[in-house]
DNA sequence: GTACAGATAAACT
DNA sequence: GTTTATCTGTACA
C-alpha cells in the first residue's frame, strides 16, 4: 500500500490541493481502519490570507501550519467540531490543505455508528451524509485534538494516491467572511460526497477536464 | 428544495 | 466580550 511522502506536500499549495482529489485518506485506529475518498478541499495559504489562522501570526494553535509537511493540523472549530487539514510547504511557511468531504470506502459501520451517536439520531446516518464535509468526516474518522500534529507519513494516519477525478471546479471558500475573493475550494463535480452548499451551482470557474 | 436559530468552547481582541 | 475554516432540527415553499 504505498502513500504519499513528504516531498508531495512540500510543494505549492495551489498545486497539492487539486491533486489530493481522487486520493484515500485512511485512519488505522484503535477501534480499526476507516477510509474515504477525497473528493473535496480547500487552500489556506501564508499569512497575508485573512482566512488563514496564520493571518494572526505564530502562535500554540498555529504553530503546526509553520511546522514540517506532511503533518496534521487539527483545530476545534464553534465549540463543538473539529477540522483537518494537511501541512504543505517548507517549515516557517504557514499553508496547508484543508480536507473537506470524503466519499466512504473502508469501515463504512464504524463510520456510521461514530457519527449516528455523535448527531444524536434515532435513525442511522446515510452513507452520503457521512463525511460530506469537514466536522463530519472528523467525526466518521474518529478524529480529535489527540491526533493534532500527527505525521501524515506514518502509520495512524496517511494519504493514498488515486485517480484524479474527470472535472474539478472551483470556488470561494466556505465559511468565511474574508477572503472570499480567492477561488481557493475545489472539488469532484461529478461526486455526490461534497459538501452541499448552493456555491456548487455557482462554480465561478468552469469545471476543468484532466 | 432554501432559510434560519441554536448548540458550545477555545482563541483572540 | 467577540469571533469562529460547522452541523442539525425546524419551518416553510
Amino acid at each position: 500500500m504505498s502513500r504519499l511522502g513528504r516531498d508531495y506536500y512540500d510543494r505549492d499549495t495551489l498545486e497539492v490541493a487539486p491533486e489530493l482529489l481522487g486520493c484515500t485518506l485512511v485512519h488505522d485506529g484503535p477501534d480499526g481502519v476507516a477510509s474515504g475518498r477525497i473528493v473535496e478541499v480547500e487552500v489556506y495559504q501564508g499569512e497575508d490570507d485573512p482566512a488563514c489562522h496564520a493571518a494572526a501570526g505564530q502562535t500554540d494553535r498555529t504553530e503546526p501550519l509553520y511546522g514540517q509537511p506532511g503533518h496534521a493540523y487539527i483545530y476545534l472549530i464553534y465549540g463543538m467540531y473539529y477540522c483537518l487539514n494537511a501541512v504543505t510547504r517548507a517549515e516557517g511557511l504557514p499553508s496547508a490543505v484543508l480536507i473537506r468531504a470524503l466519499e466512504p470506502l473502508d469501515g463504512l459501520d464504524r463510520m456510521r455508528s461514530r457519527r449516528t451517536a455523535r448527531a444524536r439520531r434515532r435513525t442511522p446516518v446515510a452513507d452520503r451524509d457521512l463525511a460530506n464535509g469537514p466536522g463530519k468526516l472528523c467525526d466518521a474518522l474518529g478524529l480529535t485534538l489527540e491526533h493534532n500534529r500527527l505525521d501524515l507519513i506514518g502509520d495512524t494516519l496517511w494519504i493514498e494516491p488515486g485517480a484524479p477525478p474527470a472535472e474539478v471546479a472551483w470556488t470561494p471558500r466556505v465559511g468565511i467572511k474574508v477572503g472570499t475573493d480567492r477561488l481557493w475550494r475545489c472539488f469532484d463535480s461529478q461526486s455526490p460526497y461534497v459538501s452541499r452548499t448552493r456555491l456548487n451551482h455557482e462554480a465561478v470557474a468552469e469545471p476543468r477536464q484532466l
